[in-house]
RNA sequence: GGGCGCGUAGCUCAGCGGGAGAGCGCUCGCCUCACACGCGAGAGGUCGCAGGUUCAAAACCUGCCGCGCCCACCA
C-alpha cells in the first residue's frame, strides 16, 4: 500500500523489458552538448547548491496530500558544537532516503533543525564570553560583550537576560556555519522549514505542550530525591545517567548495637554519608542478622540511634551482608527510604559540599551530641570527596573502622556531560508520568518499523528499566521556561501545590517577565503576590516535540494535518533512549498516536583503529577538511557504504573509491553525450540483454531501498556500472562510432542513452 | 547479571542451505581516440572453536571463546 500511494517515476523493471528503445523516456531528448574536455568534481557542490536554490528544487509543496508526502523528522543538531564525520555520515543516509522517496515520486518534507537550547550552549557561551549568569543582577541594556574587561580572569556575572541574548547571538552564527556544511554536502533539505529549538515556534508547542499535560494530570511538579549533578547544579533526567567505572575505596566500618551486645559490620564507599545514616539495612533470611531486626544500633562518631531494618533488597553476598541506609547515598538508599517509610537526615548540599544540622536536636539525636556536632565541623562544607578522607581518620580515632580501607573499581553514576558523581538531593521538580505508561510505550516501540529491526530491543530495555518519572525541569537559564506561576503567601514563599498556569493564547510567555493572569507586575515576589517559575525545561522536553514543531502544530493545523504522523524518525543510536523514547511519549501523549512509523538508526563513525572518536583522543575527523581533499560525492559515497545500524570507520581509502566512481560516471557521460549520430530502436543483441541487466539491477536497487538498505543498493548499481564500462562501453565503442554501419550504431546510442 | 550485534582474503565488508566473493592493498603487463583519478591479468582464505541437523552447512540448531554496544537497585 505504501508502494501504491505514489506514482513511480523511477523506471520500473516490467516497463524496460517490455518496449525496449521506445521507453527511453528524457534520455532520448539529450542532445549532443558542450562536453567538457575534462570533467572535475571541483567545485560541484557550490554549482549545485546554488542551482537547486535558485530554482526551489527541494521547496515543499504543501498543497500535496497527506498519502503524497513522504514527512522526515529530521534531527536537529546540537548547535553549540561542531559537527564532526559521524553527522555527515548520518545525514548523507537522511539524504539517501529523501532522494530516492523523491524519485517514487513522493512530496518529501525534509527540514533542518538547530538545537540550541540548553546546557552546551550555556557552556560554551561561558567560555567563549568569559562570562556567567547571575539571575540575581538586573538587566543591563548597554551591556557589551565586546568591551567586556576581566581583569582577574575570572568570568564576568551578567543578569539572565543578558547572558540568554549571548547565546541567543552565538548559536545563530553557529547555526550559519552548520548551514554552510550541509549545503556543501548537498543535503536536499528545504532550507525554508528551518527550526531552532529556542525559537518562538518551538517555545510556544513546549509550553503548550506542557500544560496540557498538567491539566490532564500528566506532569506534576513534586519535592522528591532527584539525581542532581553537584557542578551543573541541576537535576538530570535518568536518561542522562551514565555509568562509569571509577576506582573507590571500600570501607569496613562498625556500628555498634544499642545494648552493647556487640557490633555490627557493614562495608561502605561512602563513609562520609554515615552523618545522613538513617538505619541499617540486613535481609531476613541472613541467619547472621535476622535476629537484630527491630533492635537499634548507634551510628560511629555521630552516635545517632538507628534501627535495624530488614528489606528484601539487601544482598547477604555484597559486602558483609548489612548495610547503612543513607538520605541519600545512591538510588538504592531512595528505594529502601521510601518502602521503609524512613525520615530523611540530609548532609549533602546542592553545591556538593557536606553541611547537616545541629546533633541534639529534632530529628538529630545523638547519643553524645556534643562530640556529633565537634565532628561534623570537620566535614562541614567539604567536598564528598575530602569529607570522606576526613571522616576515616575519625572513624579510625573511635576504633570503628574495621580493618584497613580497600582500594576497588567500581561503577558509579554520572552525568553524561558531567565529571563528578551524581548526588541524589531532594528538591522540587517537574515531573512527566512514565512508570505507569511502560506497557503502552513498549507497545508503542513494537508498532514502529525500526531499521534495523534489532534496534527495537534497545527501545524495549530502555522502557522496561525505567524506574522513575521524567524530571523535566533544569536549573539553567538558556531553555524554554515553564509557562507557570506560584502564588506568594503571606511570608512571599511559593505556594507549590497552586501553581498558575498560563493562557494557551498568551504563549510563549516568560514568567520572568510576564505577569499572571489578575496580578500586577508589583505583585512579584510580594507577600501575597505571585514568584515565576525559575526553573527551564530539560532540552528534550523540547526536541521531543519536533514532528509538532516541525509541522507547526496548531500553528498551521492544515499543514499539520498533512504530516502527522510523519513517516521517518532518522537518528544515530545513542539517543534512542532520549530523543527517541521522548518523542514517543509525548506523542502518545498528546496525540495517542506513533509520532512516525519507522525509525531508520544511524551507528557511529569510528577512527581507522575503531576507537570512538573523542575530542580528548584528538582523533576527531573534521568534515570541511575531507570535502576539500576528497569532494563531497566521495564522501557521501562512503556515507553510503556503511549499512544503517551498524558503525563505521573512517576510511579514506573508501572515499578515493567514491571520487573514481565519480570520475568515472562523468566520463562515461562524457563518452556517451559526446555521439554524433541519433540514437535508434536498440535491436542489436548485445545492447538488449545490457538493458536487461539494467532493468534487474533497477528491480534490486528499489526493493533494497524501499527496505532502507542503501549500502545494498549502492553495491548492485555499482557493480553493475563498472561492468557496463569496463564490458559493455568496450564492446559497443566501434559500433557506436559507426564501424558497422548506421543502423547498428543507432541501436548502441539508443541503449548507451 | 540480562539483552542485542559482530567474528569470512593483509584491510573494509557482502554472502546466510548446494560453485568461497567484492573493493582497497599487493604482484605483473599495458599512455588502446570517455577516463592512467584509467584498462587487463594474477597471487592471497581449514568462512572464531566444538558438537549436531541435512544427501549437502560459511550459512540452520546447541554449547563455548573473543570483541563491541545497550540495559540493570554494582552497600
Amino acid at each position: 500500500m505504501e508502494q501504491n500511494r505514489a506514482s513511480a517515476s523511477f523506471a520500473a523493471p516490467q516497463a524496460a523489458q517490455g518496449a525496449i528503445g521506445a521507453s527511453l523516456g528524457p534520455f532520448r531528448r539529450l542532445r549532443p552538448m558542450s562536453v567538457p574536455e575534462k570533467p572535475s568534481l571541483d567545485g560541484l557542490e557550490a554549482k549545485w547548491d546554488e542551482w537547486w536554490e535558485a530554482a526551489g528544487t527541494y521547496r515543499f509543496d504543501r498543497s500535496k496530500s497527506r498519502e503524497e508526502i513522504f514527512a522526515i523528522d529530521t534531527p536537529p543538531p546540537t548547535a553549540s558544537g561542531s559537527l564532526h564525520i559521524g553527522h555527515v555520515m548520518s545525514y548523507t543516509h537522511t539524504d539517501l532516503i529523501a532522494r530516492y522517496r523523491r524519485m517514487r515520486g513522493y512530496e518529501v518534507f525534509y527540514p533542518m533543525g538547530w538545537d540550541d537550547n540548553g546546557l552546551p550552549t550555556e557552556r560554551r557561551v561561558q567560555n567563549y564570553f568569559g562570562v556567567r549568569c547571575d539571575p540575581s543582577l538586573p538587566f543591563d541594556p548597554a551591556f557589551d560583550v565586546s568591551t567586556l574587561e576581566r581583569p582577574d580572569d575570572a568570568p564576568v556575572a551578567v543578569s539572565r537576560p543578558n547572558f540568554i541574548d549571548l547565546c541567543t547571538r552565538l548559536t545563530a552564527e553557529d547555526e550559519k556555519a552548520f548551514e554552510m556544511l550541509f549545503r556543501r554536502l548537498g543535503l536536499s533539505v528545504d532550507w525554508e522549514q528551518t527550526y531552532t529549538t529556542i525559537g518562538e515556534v518551538s517555545r510556544r508547542a513546549s509550553q503548550r505542550a506542557f500544560l496540557r499535560l498538567v491539566r490532564g494530570g500528566m506532569a506534576y511538579t513534586a519535592d522528591a530525591p532527584t539525581m542532581w549533578d553537584v557542578d551543573f547544579r541541576t537535576a538530570v533526567a535518568q536518561a542522562e545517567i551514565e555509568d562509569r567505572e571509577v576506582g573507590g575505596v571500600y570501607h569496613r566500618v562498625a556500628f555498634d548495637l544499642e545494648d552493647g551486645s556487640g557490633r555490627v559490620e557493614i562495608e561502605t564507599s561512602r563513609p562520609e554519608m554515615i552523618p545522613a545514616c538513617v538505619a541499617l539495612v540486613v535481609n531476613r533470611d541472613d541467619d547472621r542478622y535476622a535476629s537484630l531486626v527491630g533492635t537499634t544500633a548507634l551510628t560511629p562518631v555521630f552516635r545517632v540511634p538507628v534501627p535495624i531494618v530488614a528489606h528484601e533488597l539487601a544482598d547477604p553476598e555484597k559486602g558483609t551482608g548489612a548495610a547503612q541506609i543513607c538520605t541519600f547515598g545512591d538510588a538504592t538508599d531512595v528505594v529502601w527510604w521510601r518502602d521503609l517509610g524512613l525520615p530523611a537526615r540530609v548532609v549533602i548540599r546542592r553545591d556538593g559540599t557536606l553541611a547537616a544540622g545541629r546533633f541534639g536536636e529534632a530529628g538529630w539525636e545523638s547519643r553524645d551530641p556534643e562530640a556529633a556536632n565537634a565532628a561534623m565541623a570537620r566535614l562541614e562544607g567539604r567536598s564528598a570527596k575530602q569529607a570522606r578522607k576526613e571522616i576515616v581518620e575519625l572513624l579510625r580515632e573511635g576504633g570503628w573502622l574495621a580493618g584497613e580501607p580497600e582500594p576497588v573499581q567500581h561503577v558509579v553514576k554520572f552525568y553524561e556531560k558531567g565529571e563528578r558523581p551524581l548526588e541524589v538531593i531532594s528538591t522540587r521538580q517537574w515531573f512527566v508520568k512514565t512508570l505507569e505508561l511502560r506497557e503502552a510505550l513498549l507497545e508503542r516501540g513494537r508498532q514502529i518499523s525500526w531499521h534495523p529491526g534489532y534496534m527495537g530491543s534497545r527501545y524495549a530495555s530502555w522502557v522496561e528499566g525505567l524506574n522513575q518519572d521524567w524530571a523535566i525541569s533544569r536549573q539553567r537559564y538558556f531553555g524554554v521556561p515553564f509557562p507557570v506561576w506560584f502564588p506568594a503567601d503571606d511570608a512571599g514563599e511559593p505556594v507549590y501545590d497552586q501553581p498558575i498556569l498560563a493562557e494557551e493564547a498568551a504563549l510563549p510567555i516568560d514568567p520572568q517577565d510576564d505577569v499572571p493572569p489578575g496580578y500586577s507586575a508589583e505583585q512579584r515576589g510580594q507577600p501575597g503576590g505571585f514568584i515565576g517559575d525559575p526553573d527551564v525545561m530539560d532540552t528534550w522536553a523540547t526536541s521531543s516535540l519536533t514532528p509538532q514543531i516541525a509541522g507547526r502544530w496548531e500553528d498551521d493545523p492544515d499543514l499539520f494535518e498533512r504530516l502527522f504522523p510523519m513517516d521517518l524518525r532518522p537518528q544515530a543510536h545513542d539517543i534512542i533512549r532520549t530523543w527517541l523514547f521522548y518523542t514517543v511519549l509525548r506523542a502518545h501523549l498528546e496525540h495517542d498516536s506513533l509520532p512516525w512509523t519507522n525509525a531508520a538508526i544511524s551507528g557511529f563513525v569510528l577512527d581507522p583503529d575503531r576507537k570512538k572518536m573523542s575530542k580528548s583522543k584528538g582523533n576527531v575527523v573534521v568534515p570541511t577538511e575531507v570535502f576539500e581533499q576528497h569532494s563531497s560525492d566521495a564522501v557521501r559515497y562512503w556515507g553510503a557504504s556503511a549499512r544503517l545500524g551498524y558503525d563505521a570507520a573512517f576510511d579514506e581509502q573508501q572515499m578515493k573509491v567514491g571520487r573514481r566512481l565519480a570520475i568515472k560516471i562523468l566520463n562515461a557521460s562524457r563518452f556517451v553525450l559526446s555521439m554524433e549520430a541519433e540514437p535508434g530502436p536498440v535491436t542489436q543483441p548485445v545492447d538488449r540483454s545490457m538493458l536487461r541487466r539494467l532493468a534487474h539491477v533497477v528491480g534490486e536497487a528499489t526493493a533494497a531501498l524501499d527496505a532502507y538498505e542503501h549500502s545494498k543498493a549502492l553495491d548492485a548499481v555499482e557493480r553493475f556500472f563498472w561492468g557496463f564500462t569496463d564490458d559493455y562501453l568496450e564492446l559497443v565503442k566501434q559500433r557506436a562510432y559507426g564501424a558497422h554501419g548506421a543502423e547498428a550504431a543507432a541501436s548502441a546510442i539508443g541503449a548507451l542513452r
